[in-house]
DNA sequence: ATGTCACGTACAACGTGA
């Protein structure tokens, strides 16, 4: 299985490049963050027309997240459980939920898609919803992996956060001043890990950006961010077979502001035991 | 010079979010 994770930031705005890559790389699955568009608006023609099944979650133009898969998706969920939501200075369990997480099972993998609150500035509701939604997911994890020590599973997405400093080439983006980089953004992606996930692709691609910020020539000084991961559960992590970062998709017509990340899982090795793999 | 984008509202230019 070929997984990749883009924020696409409004894939009506882009959904002929999102298809193009995703034919030319042939990648199996496709999760999606920013989709910008409800369910109703989502451009699934185009996808249907390329041979992918395609299952979105969005409330209106803010948001959105999408896993398009040559196989088929089954059992999506719309949230994490524990999920926090969020309204104008108030964020919590009682607060309404945004569309930032989409999980399905496909070919026996258990997918996630997630986009991490931005955070806006240290100081910022926003921002400690970010850290309060982080803890939610790494107890999800936690939860989740007790309970199925083996189960391949995959939290791919924008994290927004970049974990080291190496991660960060934006001289806008300093510690101390700035969401991204902060210690309590960082640790909590720290608990991720903790909780019994790895990044996958790290091993492979040790370095490179994967998100440029649209303004002041940030991609052609190569000013950008590691913030966009494939986490996986230890099953997942113990068959990846490659992995890239598409740099060259922030180049050209009308580019997102960030570029897709892939991983290649061989599913059907000896420990698979009677696991049905559909790839 | 938040020197760029995308979207909604409303039909031009601004507000919001990133």
């Amino acid at each position: 299985m070929r997984l990749a994770t883009w924020n696409v930031n409004s894939i009506r705005a882009r959904v002929e490049r999102t298809v193009a890559f995703a034919v030319r790389e042939h990648i199996d699955v496709l999760a999606m963050q920013e989709i910008k568009c409800t369910p109703e608006q989502f451009p699934y023609a185009e996808f249907e027309e390329a041979g992918y099944f395609v299952s979105a979650h969005g409330f209106n133009q803010w948001n959105g997240v999408a896993i398009a898969s040559r196989e088929p998706i089954t059992d999506v969920e719309h949230a994490f459980p524990g999920m926090p939501g969020f309204a104008k200075g108030h964020n919590g369990p009682d607060a309404p939920q945004e569309a930032r997480a989409i999980g399905a099972t496909i070919g026996g993998v258990k997918v996630w898609s997630l986009y991490v609150p931005n955070g806006r500035s240290l100081n910022d509701p926003h921002y400690f919803y970010k850290l309060d939604w982080l803890s939610a997911l790494a107890d999800y994890t936690r939860s989740t992996l007790e309970a199925n020590p083996d189960l391949p599973m995959a939290l791919v997405g924008d994290y927004n956060i970049a974990p080291t400093d190496e991660d960060n080439g934006d001289p806008t983006v300093v510690v101390g001043a700035t969401t991204h980089v902060s210690p309590p953004e960082r640790e909590a992606f720290a608990a991720l890990e903790q909780a019994g996930l790895k990044d996958v692709v790290r091993p492979l691609v040790p370095t490179g950006f994967t998100y440029w910020d649209y303004k002041q020539l940030r991609f052609p000084r190569n000013e950008g961010m590691r913030i966009d991961f494939i986490l996986g559960s230890h099953r997942l992590a113990d068959n990846v077979t490659g992995a890239q970062i598409h740099r060259n998709e922030r180049k050209g017509e009308i580019p997102s502001d960030h570029v897709p990340v892939v991983v290649d899982l061989d599913l059907t090795g000896p420990d698979d035991d009677d696991r049905p793999m559909v790839f």
